[in-house]
DNA sequence: TATTGTTATACTCTATAACTATA
DNA sequence: TATAGTTATAGAGTATAACAATA
């Protein structure tokens, strides 16, 4: 194998590895008629107090025009609200209604526990192995090259 | 954090790097006119003598009616090309025009490239780590439980 | 002038189910 | 009867650009 392609195979098993995991997922997520992206605002939502379509889109990677319409779809389903920002008119906040609360407390446990099961017999060091490579990898990533030091003995994040 | 949370930091960490390498890789794919889902085609297709619409459909996780609507595309562009099955009259056989080839030779590399660049300061090592931890994650995941054995002391794929 | 969010456009992906032709 | 692929449908995500209101 050519060395260029060295890591193909670490990326190969990244993709498999998160199309299992929202193959899995995917079931609880779609059984409570959320799609993906509807899953990815209300669980970035949950826990906070809101925030602007800027992080919003920032955290989820989904462009503004179409965070509009997940929003409006999200909305229509009374799962999240709009409330204009006081500090800046041009900007909404958007939080999660008492029911998207309630959603989120019921789909996001259920994923949880699905994950829990998967995971079940991963030891406290499988999990900082997988940590600490995993976040080595985003940092690489992320950066979109090499980063400046990459020590491999102590963790990242 | 509750125990049954354990695993999320791996899979926020696991869905960060997948959108970071996603959003490096898009724009190659982007610019060579390509949506995700056909590349994804285009690199199953590469470097192999074709295959049925079942094993796409395996491979790339597309279902069979979505499936038909991007390799007509594919097929419109010239990128790949149909061939009725000798063996089962009902089935397919897509492969890569030379067009196609030619493509899968132009982006793949660009990918490449960039993947290599961010891999730069990998070593044998930290690429044999991330393997590792990757392919025992893969696994779990994979059977939608844990295995009978998790053995981490040696290669599993 | 720049930024926040909306609207409009056009396309792609997605799941689902009914359909055909083969097996 | 079962399977491989097609077609039809309806919805959802996507990028892009033009736009209004605000900074």
């Amino acid at each position: 194998m050519p060395m260029g392609e060295r890591y193909l195979k670490s990326i190969r098993l990244l993709a498999e590895c998160i199309q299992g995991f929202e193959r899995l997922s995917g079931e609880h997520v779609r059984r409570c008629g959320l799609t993906h992206a509807q899953f990815d605002i209300i669980a970035t939502l949950g826990n906070t107090a809101g925030m602007t379509y800027k992080e919003l889109g920032d955290k989820t990677l989904i462009t503004k025009g179409t965070l509009t319409g997940v929003i409006d779809r999200l909305e229509h389903k009374g799962l999240v609200e709009r409330e204009r920002s006081v500090d800046d008119k041009r900007s909404y906040f958007i939080r999660l209604t008492a029911t998207g609360e309630q959603t989120f407390r019921e789909v996001f446990p259920q994923v949880i526990a699905m994950g829990s099961q998967v995971f079940a017999h991963y030891s406290e060091d499988d999990f900082a192995a997988l940590e600490h490579t995993l976040a080595g990898l985003k940092q690489v990533i992320s950066a979109g090259g090499p980063p400046p030091i990459l020590d491999t003995t102590k963790e990242i994040i």
